[in-house]
DNA sequence: AGCCGCATTCGTGTATACATAGGCCTTGCA
DNA sequence: TGCAAGGCCTATGTATACACGAATGCGGCT
């Protein structure tokens, strides 16, 4: 493994885990020494998380870590909206029915995976995460499943600041259970509602659960 | 101005002019001599193009610049139809009448510009792109301002691959004056139709001028 | 004559030394 | 005591040297 890609794959974690705050500034000889490597690797890690959006140059002071205001949040989900209602529609018209049936019989069964033990809800964010792969490779479209992809990593500190409570966690899994169904059906405009709700609601969520942000 | 700076605004001017063609090896040292600064922030600027899209890096064999196939403009115009058409109905709710009558009323008036001597039309493109800031401006959504603004990169380099002749400019004019009404009449669906007819018209015109592709 | 293996060479990946600019602290003067 | 100016220091920006890996070409063997 490349000590750039070693930088940019701990730096991205600490970010999204929360363990670098917003506004922590990273300076290139402090990253290096903390990372063990020189500070070539830790400019080109900085460089592509700043161009993601996870940092920002601080005007010759080095990047400082982005923060995440509610105006952000909205805003993101203005777009999660537009992006993925249109790949739930293209995914319907375009996917191979099989999938999103399996896809939807295993996300009925999510309850059982949340109910374990596990704090982190490994398997049940696998899971999602298969929708999510299968609904990128049925679009067969490359730039919108990049224009996804670049949302989603500002997504995951999202889902790191919400609650991920068993409750909700049970109802989105119906919600994208409902997002599976349709694809399978190869209804669009249904694919595209039930996407359109499951969104609304886990903007309700997230706002409900950190109303100071 | 910084080098790399320098080194990224040369390189990507010299892509979107198809200066370079597609398929071409830059390979760092050959570029760092060509444009006169060392390898370090030829290296920079080949990191930014390749996370742009412009240029893929190629196993070990330096970096390769990106081709545009019949099926990434296909790719490019569905995400593109998704992001203004939201782009413009947003803006239709939330832009300032006066900016974008201004507009309407300068987009009527372009057949005056298209008509002048000046074969690369700077003042024809000049004047749509006030009307994509404008739209950025009023959306008020820097995720979505975001991501049209990484897809116009590559939507510059085929318009520079279509022929851009007098009458589709002309007929373009109209639809993006179209456009600009609707917005100014505060009308969101009609804004988002109207973008969507732009566009259909705007990718048959390319697909007509470049059939080989 | 064809194929396999080794060496050479080119290219990127990394480290480090040097240049430079901007900010902060200190000091002197009003 | 407050403000301004100058110097120092720390940070990034750039250049370059070194290392390693892969690809290619040549030579020998079969």
């Amino acid at each position: 493994m490349r000590a750039s890609d070693k930088a940019y794959a701990t730096l991205r974690e600490d970010i999204i885990e929360w363990r670098l705050a917003p506004g922590t500034v990273l300076a290139e000889v402090e990253q290096s020494e903390r990372l063990g490597v020189s500070r070539t690797p830790v400019r080109e890690a900085l460089s592509r998380l700043s161009a993601e959006g996870l940092t920002m140059a601080a005007g010759g002071r080095g990047v400082v870590v982005t923060d995440i205001s509610l105006e952000d949040i909205d805003e993101m989900f203005e777009l999660r909206e537009t992006l993925e209602g249109k790949a739930a529609a293209l995914a319907a018209e375009r996917g191979e029915r099989a999938v999103f049936e399996k896809l939807h019989a295993d996300l009925l069964r999510a309850p059982e995976l949340i109910s374990d033990a596990d704090p982190a809800r490994h398997e049940y964010y696998a899971l999602v995460g298969r929708l999510d792969e299968a609904i990128d490779a049925a679009i067969s479209n490359s730039y919108l499943a990049q224009a996804m992809r670049s949302l989603r990593v500002h997504l995951v500190r999202v889902r790191r600041l919400a609650a991920d409570d068993a409750p909700r966690l049970n109802a989105a899994a119906v919600e994208h259970a409902a997002i599976a169904e349709a694809i399978a059906a190869g209804n669009a405009r249904l694919a595209e509602a039930a996407t359109t709700l499951h969104l609304h609601r886990s903007l309700s969520h997230v706002k409900a659960t950190h109303p100071q942000h």
